[in-house]
DNA sequence: CTTTATGCAAAGCCTTTGCATATCT
DNA sequence: AGATATGCAAAGGCTTTGCATAAAG
């Protein structure tokens, strides 16, 4: 157990919640898979260690991580996706010709914020944008 | 009836298909809003004129009209919502606490998409971005 | 006339929920 | 012990689909 799953315990626990099997189950998963992964690939993937999780549960988990703010959700060509929450803003470009992804964790959205802010007075919350394009290999 | 609905006819019909009054009216419907708008909304609206009109159709006439590009859908806090899609890219700003969207029709994002073309090689295609954050009467 | 579009109703997904049981603190 | 979490199954919402009928070109 890495000191960052101790983190999602106490975490969880500060708020008076229960850091069970399942929900950490459901944090290793996302921690292993490293990227993106539907609610139906999470229950995947945990069917194979602990077959009686239930669906349910699954969706549940992954609800209340995000309210405690431990994942992050998106919107990725019509499915829901979750993700652990880095701890830094980031992005991800989506290549829409071979579906990679590219994850920034830079500042390269300061720029716009900043223009936004100047021009609209609009404080834009950007931590967790996606946007599609086509990448460098397949523009070759 | 406008120019504008006529090249929608143009549109449609050049593709072999058909201008029915159903199309027309959901047309009709999205340009009076003039902002995103729900299936259910367009169905309630559209119900009120012609009550016959079947949510079935609805559906299928959002689904047809975006992709004839007439339509663009978007995802916001949850819901599809569909809009004229306008000649020209533009952008949202959703303001987080009053709901407010603010429509950007210029250039905001052309620098980013410079600096992510010469940093990644990567050729985003922004032509409809919806940003959350607060707007500037929120702030005070 | 031929093909496409519509309306209706049914089916399909994905997601949530009620309730009894099990489990965490 | 007392509250929260889980599993199961059922219900909910939104969206799509099959089929017969209607209507556009």
């Amino acid at each position: 157990m890495s000191h960052v799953e101790r983190d999602f315990a106490a975490r969880i626990r500060e708020h008076g919640y229960r850091y069970t099997p399942q929900r950490q189950l459901i944090l290793d998963t996302l921690c292993g898979l490293g990227r993106h992964a539907t609610v139906d690939e999470i229950y995947g993937r945990i069917q194979e260690v602990a077959p009686t999780i239930s669906l349910a549960t699954v969706y549940r988990t992954v609800n209340f991580l995000e309210e405690m703010n431990l994942v992050d959700s998106a919107e990725i060509q019509g499915d829901t996706v979750y993700e652990i929450a880095p701890e830094r803003p980031h992005h991800h470009l989506i290549c829409c010709r071979c579906g990679g992804v590219i994850t920034l964790t830079g500042d390269d959205f300061r720029d716009l914020i900043c223009h936004l802010e100047e021009a609209y007075g609009f404080q834009a919350e950007i931590r967790h944008l996606t946007l599609s394009g086509i990448c460098a290999d397949c523009r070759r």
